[in-house]
DNA sequence: TGTTAACTAACGACCGTTAGGAAGGTGACG
DNA sequence: CGTCACCTTCCTAACGGTCGTTAGTTAACA
């Protein structure tokens, strides 16, 4: 039970300050506990954080699959637009997200490969799943421009992270902002 | 001359290694000078941080206005679509880039408000500026879409931002597979 | 002569980690 | 049922190492 606190911990500890900039001294002190009663969880700092970042890829794998099967009755657009929407609510599992984009663009230097290693598949698992959809959807509805479905998975996904990122760091307005500017625009381009 | 190379080495391992992973001793090891040696330039890491940043935004608000400034002759979208490939060509400066992509989205926390402070004027800037380029050359080409130049500016930022962050962490093909994919949708939504 | 930029030596603070032990719970066995 | 061994989880104390920083000195140069 501690143990999933300090899982827990310890990722928005990482969010916010990086790998090298948290400390476990720091982690403990919120948790409740002192510095070297983590070892009796996890084997050091290396391991905490990998066990963070893979538990917090499955998470969010489930957590965003779970979105697009309960949407499946939608339109596309309801749905590639509802997305928006559902994710903004869902923004419990920030400190996820944010641990995630954070490592992924920026791994500490000493654990690079095992880093890549972890979220390549991760982004390439989105990016299929979104293209499959979209192939699926647009069968039925003949609604999209082209039929270059993988392009415009890795188009809706520049469009995503864009917004996303703006909301993790700068909040709900400029997310908004962002988002109802970038989406008719988008949206325009990519059907009929 | 030393206080320069400091400056471009320092920025350097901030890129690669944030604010706290960067090491006084790696930096000046890098130069070629012993760890003391650098608070004969600086009155220390904060000092040695804050200058880089100040230097590196300086330095990219010319690098690019410039760009703008030099493709007046040319088309609304060759001028904006241009602007992927100069970038690319310009990659020399990419230490700069990617430092400060790296602090906008993860400051240091002990510096978080200085950053900010900074920061944010650079981004507000490169927005007006790109309305203002907008709504003037709409205004001889009559090609857009819509009359809201603003959402139009901030779109074009989201989709520049996500194409060019792709180049800078995962390299040219990367990026070269997300702009083809996203620039004929995003441009087939902006015009008439 | 004063200034600049480098050096060596060393400071206290914090880092991740290990050793060793105390408290509490669990299960096996007589 | 009692008890003994074991395991888990926490603790205190301390380790070696690195961190950013300061003091004090020296050589070069204006």
């Amino acid at each position: 039970m501690k143990a999933s606190l300090l899982l827990q911990t310890a990722l928005r500890h990482f969010a916010q300050h990086g790998y090298e900039g948290a400390s476990l001294q720091e982690i403990a002190q919120d948790v409740g506990i002192k510095k070297p009663s983590i070892y009796a969880h996890y084997r050091g700092k290396d391991d905490l954080f990998l066990t963070a970042m893979t538990h917090a890829l499955a998470t969010q794998k489930i957590h965003l699959a779970t979105y697009f099967i309960s949407t499946r009755h939608l339109s596309l657009e309801e749905s590639l637009k509802g997305f928006f929407d559902w994710f903004l609510e869902e923004s419990t599992q920030n400190d996820q997200l944010k641990f995630i984009l954070r490592i992924a663009y920026f791994p500490p230097v000493k654990l690079e490969r095992e880093v890549t290693d972890l979220i390549n598949p991760f982004f390439d698992s989105m990016q299929r799943h979104l293209t499959r959809l979209l192939r699926e959807r647009d069968r039925q509805e003949q609604i999209l421009y082209s039929d270059d479905y993988e392009s415009a998975a890795l188009a809706y996904l520049t469009v995503t992270e864009g917004t996303m990122t703006e909301f993790v760091f700068n909040g709900v307005e400029a997310y908004q902002r962002r988002f109802t500017a970038v989406w008719p625009i988008f949206w325009r381009g990519l059907v009929r």
